[in-house]
DNA sequence: ATTAGCACTAACCCTCAATGAGTGCTAATT
DNA sequence: AATTAGCACTCATTGAGGGTTAGTGCTAAT
């Protein structure tokens, strides 16, 4: 039986062979009928909607071969088969080209942000709250990385007699604001000398960059004898501490409450766990800054248990210079991959955009 | 029948009239069985709970005046009874000490943000995550009004030739940051100068006394034969106009859906409306800045009608010099109000202690 | 290799009756 | 006059029984 559906004709060699083409046009066909209705599909309701002409019968056979083959899966004898992540791992590999997006939608992403002067993270919020509308599920994004950003220009501001407000602008257009200690008072004065001279000195430069320049001036024996330079020096090495561990936002977490791939309240429970941690979800869309393009991350295949039955989708965006952040959409497994991956691929696109438009080079 | 409940002794007056002692304790009763359960109340159950001895038939008596004074009401005939918005107002309104709070719960609001240099933002996201958790409910903060508060300090960046971007610090710790375009280019020095100016000139003023006074400076005559003055003026107007219109932060939506007394999907929905405008609770909660301690508005004491479902307690906070902001829970009509005014009470103390301590002052 | 036919399964839906928690009213009791 | 016992009544909930339906797997015919 089994080797129908196997591609070489070799006898006992069955399992993780390639499909034939039938057995493929049906699991895809299978899977695109449960992406709309959510409900397990038969062999009968299938016979009528595949294209080609099969009986339930021969239908039957290929949808046995598949489930044999871990494609998919009955919830009880009697019912109707439901693609599993192997499925849709299947199906999305075989969406080739990058599935095209109509003109409506695509109006609708760009006209997110084209007033001028938007802020940064202005320009993220309304980003992801836009693709939560269009997506219908819970949507993240993640702020620019501040270490791999440029500075733009430093201000130090005096707040009481020990303490010094930072500000940190990035050529990318985003302000990062902190506070740190001194045990010697200075004045506002001293402070922008200080800055002047920081601004002077790492201009341009990478967060990165300046941390390390920053401790060799240190180890530096000339640094001791010069007052401003030392003084800079330890503000500067104070200010340009890991700043804050960057951030996420989230909209559209309801929308998968409402969706009806998802009335099993079980799995939500853990996902709202997994939103509120927010620690382990920024890091996958850290991860997927690293390499370019669409990622797909489909049911198991996420190492977030509580997203494992779930499918995020993300992509990074970038201004000139750098990968700066990546956005990403989560929801059923059973998504419709097609729409959302190009809602996603075009709006990184259009969010590189607009930001690249932002950033102050 | 219904003199039984009514105080004074006067027949034929019949409704509004003031509880006796008896039917007051069976709604408490009811109330407070009800907050626990979320089931409908019958008399049996009552007469084993509440303190005193009472008949399931004299309370069957009691609450059939209750429900025709409109404090309870019956979802069918033979069901138990349910509290009305108007039972849970004079329910809160009979809680005349502000109630009291576990020192165990008193600890761990305190907990939050202790570490010295959090910025403000930070500290009211901890805030609304740890209220979130605690009470089980959504909670909203608003971020300090920027107009009522106090400049710090004023920084002015160039960008490129036509942007510059404006960094406000307030006294109460907010930094905000916008972009403005001018027609003319300056150089970074100049920009120093006219902050410097700004600075000296408004330090310490609140940013509404600041934009009186540059539009009085731009009728002056005088301003327009000073040139650092004249520039400084027209950049300063751009600078501290409108500054954007103060935001919210959410948390704990999720725990509405899994509320048992919140089962029915419909006023789901219109919350979640609610919740993505933001603008209208957003406007609940600055309104509720403008008188001291805890409001309460339940079910349809509430303006939004998206909220009518539920019920809201807001409590402001504040900083030495002005009142910032505010906090709030939204939670079901029936929820513990007991527990949850004290611990927004509590809450928006402990917040105005950190912030007064966070405050540049 | 495909399909028709058939027996079988299990969810779903409907009805029906029993159960039980609750009510309102009236008459008896305190 | 207030309280309570008693009783008839209502209605949501539960579970059993039966029919329907969408589905399966297997076998035999095409």
């Amino acid at each position: 039986m089994v080797k129908k559906v196997i591609d070489n004709g070799k006898k006992g060699v069955r399992y993780n062979l390639v499909l034939n083409e039938r057995a493929q046009l049906v699991l895809h066909s299978i899977i695109e009928n449960y992406i709309q209705s959510a409900e397990p599909i038969g062999s009968r309701t299938l016979s009528k909607t595949i294209g080609i002409t099969l009986s339930p019968a021969t239908i039957r056979n290929i949808m046995s071969d598949l489930a044999e083959l871990g494609y998919l899966i009955q919830n009880h004898t009697s019912a109707g088969r439901v693609p599993t992540d192997k499925a849709y791992r299947f199906y999305v590999n075989s969406l080739a080209t990058p599935p095209s997006i109509s003109e409506q939608i695509k109006e609708k992403i760009s006209q997110v942000s084209n007033e001028q002067g938007s802020q940064v993270e202005a320009i993220l919020a309304e980003t992801v709250r836009m693709l939560a509308e269009l997506t219908k599920f819970a949507c993240v994004v993640s702020t620019p990385k501040a270490s791999v950003s440029r500075l733009q220009r430093i201000e130090l501001i005096k707040i009481s007699e020990d303490r010094i407000l930072v500000i940190l602008v990035t050529k990318a257009g985003v302000v990062r604001d902190k506070i740190i200690f001194t045990n010697e008072s200075h004045t506002q004065e001293f402070l922008n000398s200080v800055a002047e001279f920081l601004n002077d000195k790492f201009k341009d430069h990478s967060m990165h960059e300046i941390r390390k320049e920053i401790h060799q001036s240190m180890v530096d024996e000339r640094t001791r004898y010069h007052d401003l330079l030392a003084h800079a020096i330890r503000l500067g090495k104070k200010a340009f501490e890991l700043n804050q561990p960057g951030e996420m936002l989230i909209d559209g977490q309801m929308n998968l409450l409402l969706d009806s791939h998802f009335h099993e309240q079980s799995s939500l429970r853990s996902l709202i766990g997994a939103f509120e941690q927010k620690s382990a979800i920024m890091k996958i869309l850290d991860d997927s800054m690293k390499h370019k393009g669409v990622h797909i991350f489909i049911g198991i295949e996420n190492d977030l248990k509580q997203l494992q039955d779930c499918s995020l989708i993300t992509a990074s965006y970038r201004n000139n210079q750098n990968v700066l952040g990546s956005i990403g959409v989560v929801g059923p497994t059973s998504m419709d991959y097609k729409r959302i991956i190009s809602m996603v691929d075009y709006t990184a696109k259009i969010l590189s955009k607009t930001i690249t438009e932002q950033s102050y080079d």
